[in-house]
DNA sequence: TCCGATTATAGTCTACAAGAATATAAGGTA
DNA sequence: TACCTTATATTCTTGTAGACTATAATCGGA
């Protein structure tokens, strides 16, 4: 029973345990507010919600959803740890602080009008990372030769080639690829490079070279960008899209909520046939007209099926049974 | 300048930061030792490596190679952060304990002799993970009438059906497939059915229910199970085998190492197809006979193409460019 | 030295799923 | 009623995973 405690004590070097540091937790809670992914931000500044972990707590979870709830008056549905920084450079700081960062989804419609105004747009902060009308030219071919004269900066000429192919891979210049799964990356090349404003910060003044795109303080944008990358691959492989829906909605709009998750169009025979055959969906038999044209039907998430999916996207080719 | 500090303080409800934590670093290390997916203990008692993470770090990642280094003579290749856990129940505790859990890929070979007994087979602690010469009827035979009668032990029905499902679903139960990344959901199920000894440890007695299988001291099995699930998952969409491989080595080699941690077999044409048309490897042109029959090409691992290669298993139908 | 056991390597066939495009249905509105 | 819009159904093509079969190269022993 007793080794159920402090296991690992016998390894600990001294034998002391006084190195006390303090627990934040950081939440990026996602919503959709008509095909424009949301994230809510707090009031006084451009921030994400975060607060300490206190004895008081439950759990990381509950201490989450507790002041969520307090701050957005309604309780948070899908809650799901991302990950955890503690390297954050703080000069002179007596106590460091681990941030405990937390990916939530919710639904719009739950949230009062009052709290509207903290519901900011995924790509005000990522304005490079909306492919829905073809690749924004503007923001690209204004990050290209900032990003090119970043590469050749470099002393080093391994380092300059090796600047360059990351700039090219993250971003798909030079005919390759965009791949929308890589938006941390594509944050942290920017902020390698100073072209993001949190990354001149520290730095002697404030470089006139940022892009132009909103800004977060400390490093809550980069939490921003894993929430985002992480949200783009697992709606890949896990039916959580349903989160963000209402009780009851059109393929097209769960359609275009992908889309704007993703960043990217998708072909809609296909999407359509894909949802159905997984059998993630029921009709509920009543249609809407308020998409315009032909009456559309309603479709219901079947919770059902939550834990029983398998997971998709098997890429080695592992035997039958 | 400044906003880079604590810029969440004014959310803070009594603006009071005394909650100190404890914060752990905790090492799943794994090997590979001839076919065995090994992980790492440490010699004192069935447990992870582990150790506080003190200020002196200069971050999490660095924290943990520092000790695991210190105790096992060599560096650590491959790190990435597996899961923050604090929820565990310290009845009493003044102090609160959070375990930061880390996933690392080391080669078998640059181990001393000396480490080698503190290396014990995934399968010892998961005897139910290996499904690579068929389903292992003995044990499963042995857990699936103990999970009916957990099952069946709830008083309301709604929720023995769902006791049922889930058990079905997560061991392949009543022509359901095996899905080996389930690993985690699985050790949970046991756990919540009192199935594995650590979770009769807090209990009364020691139940006689509980399978064989080797446990570990507090919640390592579970942190375990996590790194099992999380590696089986990976190795699908992300060349991280290769940290587990020699510099050199066949294409037989790297399959057994690929059905080692999955569990299961693999078709060998396929693999090998899939493996040479990614070009995730090339040829040396040596060859070796220590295969047995006919000499085998020894290939390497093209370092070149790591961060090129864009995340495989796409599993919507986003449009191409 | 030949034969068979063992393993490596190459090639084929089939089933299914994804991508793309087209056709039809059912509402609204001028 | 004609026409626009969107929803829904269907077809065709292509690529690839899965399973199977065939051939090549070495070793060990009769």
């Amino acid at each position: 029973m007793d080794h159920q405690g402090k296991p690992t004590r016998q390894l600990k070097s001294g034998g002391k345990r006084g190195n006390n540091v303090n627990a934040d937790l950081i939440a990026v809670v996602v919503a959709m507010n008509n095909s424009v992914p949301c994230v809510l931000t707090i009031p006084q500044a451009n921030a994400l919600p975060s607060g300490p972990f206190e004895l008081a707590h439950r759990s990381l979870q509950s201490g989450l959803r507790g002041w969520v709830e307090q701050q957005t008056g309604h309780p948070l549905g899908y809650i799901e740890q991302l990950y955890t920084f503690a390297d954050r450079d703080r000069i002179g700081a007596e106590e460091r602080v681990i941030s405990i960062s937390y990916l939530a989804l919710t639904q719009a419609e739950d949230l009062g009008a009052a709290a509207k105004r903290c519901w900011a747009s995924w790509y005000d902060y990522f304005p490079w990372e909306d492919h829905r009308s073809g690749a924004p030219t503007a923001v690209l071919e204004d990050l290209r030769p900032r990003l090119r004269e970043w590469a050749g900066s470099a002393d080093d000429t391994a380092v300059r080639l090796d600047r360059q192919r990351r700039a090219a891979v993250a971003f798909g210049f030079d005919d390759r690829s965009w791949n929308e799964e890589f938006a941390l990356q594509r944050y942290e090349l920017l902020y390698e490079a100073a072209l993001v404003e949190e990354a001149v910060r520290v730095g002697p003044s404030a470089a006139p070279t940022a892009v132009p795109s909103k800004s977060m303080i400390a490093d809550h944008r980069r939490i921003l960008a894993t929430a985002i990358a992480r949200l783009r691959s697992k709606i890949k492989y896990r039916p959580v899209v349903f989160e963000l829906m209402p009780p009851l909605f059109t393929l097209l709009q769960l359609q275009q909520t992908v889309e704007a998750l993703s960043g990217r169009l998708i072909n809609k025979p296909n999407f359509r046939r894909l949802i159905e055959q997984q059998e993630l969906v029921e009709k509920t038999g009543e249609t809407t007209t308020e998409t315009g044209g032909r009456p559309a039907q309603l479709y219901r998430f079947r919770h059902d099926i939550l834990d029983e999916r398998p997971v998709a996207g098997t890429k080695l080719p592992l035997m039958r049974a």
